[in-house]
DNA sequence: ACGCTTCGTCGAAACGCTTCGACAATCACT
DNA sequence: AGTGATTGTCGAAGCGTTTCGACGAAGCGT
């Protein structure tokens, strides 16, 4: 392996010029610039990347820290994922994933404190998110894909729950529906204070009596088996539903099994919504899901390119941006078969 | 950040005294020992991983190189991965995943170069795969989840796709279907060598013959559109089927969707059988799907071992092992509704 | 009491790079 | 021609570890 060195000693100049010419730190003549490359050429030169990172105190790799848990990386994480790989691999970085539980916090102190990554983007965030704190403590530069509970001091971009939520709530009133049930995460997940299943129950709480209507939430684990236990319970409780947005893409399939089992036909007799889906799982199903898209690729890169810009300049301007979820219109949604009831029995409090 | 020099100052002994405490290079007094983790704990010290690297040309990293497409990692990767992590883990090194696409091979040989990994477990290798080349050329110690078509001098840890299939045909068998279709990926990927799309083919081929059945292959494009193709394909070849056997997770989902939309029920007309699955997708569909399950974790873990032994050990001892898909029945499979007709008109050469 | 290991510790030399201060040479103005 | 800035290069001092050789102090058999 050559070293720095070697190809100082065969271009016939000093290392500091042979460092300047990787770094571009000082100007070089052009002349000496074309023997060193010659030089570097041929001993097949790559730099050290500890030594370089030593001296420079810039490791030139950024961590994304992903829990990994069982379920596996859905496309829309795997998208966020290739965004940022590309954002960091056109910006000189090299990307590394760290599949750091939610467990091992001693760990991540650890991984932070090393001084082995430039910075890090965090995903899948907690409301109350003690990595967060761990990683502001050890100074490294962060930036987050979701968002805590509280913000400040913190880069962050997430989706824009609020909007999707309205939107496809927006979608569904629009076709004629009138009782929609929203299927969440677990109720563990929303205990353990999940951002995006709060968010989103809220969203729809608000979105639903603003139009009037009631809104039903119903838990549902992360199986197809919770996706059809939460379809039961949905009916249960609202007999005359009409629509059921989700955002559990594999309670999905479960719901839609179920409906099936019932001999209910969707788009017919349910329609069926999609929250923060790639086009990839939505196609899955049958019927293609009506969706609300996820951004896919372009949170990664905005969040790659904001940890950048913290690593450059040390201003202190905060990056904060929540992107919406575009509405795509597939086989599972359309007008509703049995006319709405004019509001039935129980009707909302604060009704209109 | 304190360093090591910190540390010798404030327990009074030399810094390469903390430097034999921390590795264990050299025996150490309690006495000493003592003092200086006091040191330690009082200064929060955490040993810089860059200067250690240099100084020992070990990173204590381990990378995981893996293509990532936009379909995202199954469970089944999930699994390989968080098995790794966790062997990396236990064993003290840090593993990180680096999503390096099948283009980028000056990108893999300046990773490889830079000398920041200590080893390389690689995933999804293709039969004549450049990526293994560029690593043995750079001198990376390198242990495969998959395997090339020569084999010799590699470690590897791969599925028996012979032993699965011959599996999952013999339990068709046995439950009475003759006419069984399997589909594949797709022809393309079948064309630019991949392992599994090819051992499982020959396998298929081999285990019908075996049974005096006539073998009827079919690729599909994954995605849910391909599966559907395929089977309309299927039906067109072999319009007697009883019996799907898919390796292709994303088209099984058309399939199912296909034979409900032909008003076929699975599995009273048609069985349908998946390969290389995790429980998790497998439960997915409705029915859920019996499938041969991967060997999830413990692959990765495998993996990790044998690659830290090669780094320990110069030995030139090669890991070469194959492990087995377990059949797990659910309820996709059942002895077919139209009795298999005694062998159709086309019967295979070799009959029996 | 004699050499001989083994134990515990130290100082110093790497490891391969970046970066700072210095300095000669060149250039552009007066 | 003289001044000051700019350009291009060099040598050397780090960066924070590991690791090697050395050496005094014990412990052992004789």
């Amino acid at each position: 392996m050559a070293t720095m060195h070697d190809v100082a000693r065969l271009a016939r100049v000093s290392v500091s010029t042979v460092s300047y010419v990787l770094t571009g730190t000082r100007p070089i003549s052009q002349a000496t610039r074309d023997k060193v490359l010659a030089a570097m050429a041929e001993l097949d030169y790559q730099p050290n990347a500890m030594a370089r990172g030593l001296a420079s105190r810039r490791s030139r790799i950024l961590g994304l820290l992903m829990p990994m848990d069982e379920r596996g990386l859905g496309a829309t994480e795997t998208a966020f994922v290739t965004g940022a790989a590309a954002a960091a691999s056109a910006a000189g970085y090299h990307l590394v994933l760290s599949p750091v539980g939610g467990g091992d916090l001693d760990d991540l102190r650890r991984l932070a404190s090393q001084r082995m990554l430039d910075g890090v983007v965090l995903m899948e965030v907690q409301l109350a998110d003690e990595r967060v704190t761990v990683l502001r403590e050890a100074g490294v530069p962060l930036v987050l894909i979701g968002r805590t509970g509280d913000t400040s001091g913190l880069s962050y971009v997430d989706i824009d729950f609020e909007q999707t939520v309205r939107e496809a709530v927006a979608h569904l009133v629009g076709l004629g529906h009138r009782s929609i049930v929203y299927v969440n995460h677990s109720a563990a997940t929303l205990a353990s204070g999940y951002g995006p299943a709060l968010r989103t129950r809220d969203a729809f709480v608000a979105a639903m009596t603003g139009h009037g209507l009631e809104p039903v939430m119903i838990p549902a684990e992360d199986s197809a088996a919770g996706g059809r236990a939460a379809l039961a319970a949905a009916f249960a409780q609202a007999p005359e539903l009409t629509a059921v947005l989700a955002m559990n893409e594999t309670a999905i399939f479960g719901i839609l099994g179920e409906l099936t089992g019932r001999g209910l036909s969707v788009p017919d007799d349910v329609s069926v919504v999609s929250m923060v889906t790639s086009p990839q799982v939505a196609e899955l199903a049958t019927p293609a899901l009506t969706a609300m898209t996820s951004p896919g690729s372009a949170m990664g890169r905005i969040a790659i390119e904001a940890l950048l810009r913290h690593l450059d300049g040390p201003g202190d301007e905060r990056h904060q941006q929540l992107l919406p979820c575009a509405l795509e219109t597939r086989g599972s949604t359309a007008v509703p078969r049995r006319p709405a009831p004019d509001t039935p029995g129980r009707s909302p409090s604060n009704g209109g």
